[in-house]
DNA sequence: TTGAAAGCGCTAACAG
DNA sequence: CTGTTAGCGCTTTCAA
């Protein structure tokens, strides 16, 4: 005789994950089969190969399973044997529920989440706490392979990464890691092509308003040489991409103040444009190298009755859906679809010689917060 | 001598986690042992309890691990001894990359995941395509507990996890399940609350707009019989909070429309609008059970140039940061926190005894799209 | 401090 | 169609 009692008592013990876990777990596959006087392998098929075994078999296997309350293989023990964990993991350089803030990873994640949907394989978010350098969670993750997103190219996490023996890809840095894949935009010909926009307009004097650029909490001008050692390729690149459209046109870069921000938030924008237009009126348009450091522009703007863009041009970059309702100016990006390809590249069955290195088109957004210089101003740069 | 090989080598064969993963494992904690020559705890306890071995023998395990490119032990292995995977898994209704759109949704999110954080835990999204009913995607997910946002009570998945032997939490719905601890808010009164605010200013004529009230789709006027089969508890919390407040003034709810619509989106929310008023051109308020409803509501009285307030009233629910930027007339819920307590209910150690049924409070938020009924529409009513 | 033994729960050849 | 045999890689008493 068999201890029965209903599958209802199974889950009602557990009071809390921590805690010593009362669970009962009676019931295990060879528990089952032994219950029923078949072998394992047969309770086994009843799960995972329901053709390997007659149907009234199955059915008995089946009835037993829930009258002994067995919630069926334990997926744990499965991956162990099987080698696969059924999920991916995700690394963020922020902390996780930052992901869900910011827009542009918002629409990365969306995209990842879509793929791994469709490939049946759950998303493991990787508790990394920015700071502290602790990469266990790394070490403990039971996951298939890693999307990496956007880090910084000597991220504690992201090496810890590298070490475990899965694919990886990374969404737009770092990159140039050899051997793992990698997705994300030419973000310097994108700046290019917006700084050109505003170049053709008349701008001259610009400032830029940028995020983090390396380890250490700047908030204020980025120092030549802290632009230099920029351990943020992204930033770096648009930045660079700023330099090249003001080069066009003879403006030497040693002259064009950059700020930096450790946040990156609205405020944070509004707080960098005040700074910036404090100790250089003189500008005409702020560059910012995201949309959300321009909305935080924007909001200044309008605090200190600014009129955008005939007293002042503001730009931004990546094209979320805040920044083009409010008409900003920027340089859109695929994020959706660059979460997308990361996680086909990651799961994508088949070819082996399948690109290593996708780029995806970015496309100039002309809104209405560029227009040309004010008139004064051109005066003075006449001068 | 060992066959030595530099740890780049180990992530780099591995093309794509779908084919034969030509990964190789060279080195277990076992093969490395071996090499050691000593015993396989030794090496494991290098790992784990470091006190309990000499400091400079613990360095000749570590460093031998990195000349053969041991990485660490196996999550997985590891999990299955411990019977701990430090992961929860989330449950959505809706496919997985749609939590990412809906900003309720993602508040909840940032509260959960930071919650994880705090515990060290990963945050695994479970794979739920929302239509086929292949549970398996909860079978496989290798966690410690679930967490349930806003199910049908009838869902397949969530009767998939009620079996699985890990504590559950669920928020919002189903609610009153035996065994599960639930955080939620009290939708009801919520809605009462803003239904007061209305018939206070004195509207009598009302349309509902609200979301999916069961499975099947619906995309129309919600029969009273298909109002009180709604298997979405939150829904029909809703609809009774408005039916409530109308009460009070003596309307009757069925003389009340009521479209429900099976997409929950802002353009959902402007096709219902039209519909709505199209067949009750007389009414004066739009009750939206969500925010996102009641910006599609919104912005089909914009194309048809119907002045918000004065012509027509339209409210929400949720109080997302869209909405209140809108002046967007709702009752705001506490998201972030939702899935804050929701994470700590799962994961806080201790207490036994701490409360299992956790209602937020609601906060009705009276912005510039509630007014009273226009002139000619009162008249009408003083008939 | 270190090691030996004993599984965690399951799947996958390979025979019968 | 079913069972037997081997582990997957690790942690953990318990002794030495």
């Amino acid at each position: 005789m068999s201890h029965e009692f209903p599958v209802e008592c199974l889950n009602r013990y557990g009071s809390t994950m921590a805690g010593p876990t009362n669970v009962r777990r009676p019931a295990t596959l060879a528990s089952l089969a032994a219950e029923l006087g078949v072998s394992r392998t047969t309770v086994s098929n009843a799960y995972n190969r329901p053709d390997q075994l007659s149907a009234p078999l199955r059915a008995r296997v089946l009835e037993a399973a829930r009258r002994l309350g067995y919630p069926g293989p334990d997926p744990v023990a499965r991956s162990l044997r099987t080698r696969k964990a059924g999920a991916v993991g995700l690394l963020l350089t922020e902390a996780l529920s930052y992901a869900f803030r910011d827009p542009a990873a918002t629409g990365f994640l969306e995209g990842l989440a879509l793929a791994c949907e469709q490939a049946g394989q759950g998303l493991l978010l990787v508790p990394v706490s920015p700071d502290q350098a602790d990469v266990t969670a790394v070490h403990q993750a039971g996951v298939d392979g890693f999307v990496v997103y956007s880090v910084r190219e000597d991220d504690p996490h992201f090496l810890a990464v590298l070490e475990r023996p899965v694919p990886t890809v990374v969404c737009d840095q770092p990159m140039g890691v050899e051997g793992v894949d990698r997705v994300g935009v030419d973000d310097r010909a994108g700046m290019l092509a917006l700084t050109r926009h505003l170049t053709g307009l008349g701008h001259r004097r610009v400032g830029v308003l940028c995020m983090r650029l390396a380890a250490g909490h700047n908030d204020g001008p980025a120092s030549p040489e802290r632009q230099a050692n920029a351990t943020y390729p992204v930033q770096r690149d648009r930045l660079a991409g700023i330099c090249d459209g003001l080069a066009e046109v003879g403006v030497d870069w040693a002259d064009v103040p950059v700020h930096e921000r450790f946040e990156h938030s609205v405020d944070a924008g509004q707080d960098a444009a005040a700074a910036m237009l404090a100790a250089h009126p003189d500008i005409t348009a702020l560059v910012c190298t995201s949309d959300i450091l321009a909305l935080g522009a924007l909001r200044h703007a309008a605090d200190r009755d600014l009129n955008v863009p005939d007293q002042l041009t503001i730009t931004g970059f990546d094209g979320v859906p805040e920044a083009e309702r409010a008409g900003l100016t920027t340089v859109r990006q695929p994020v959706l679809e660059k979460g997308r390809v990361a996680g086909e590249l990651l799961l994508e069955r088949g070819e082996r010689n399948r690109p290593r290195r996708v780029t995806l088109p970015t496309e100039l957004v002309v809104g209405t917060t560029s227009g040309r210089p004010r008139v004064e101003e051109r005066f003075f740069s006449g001068w």
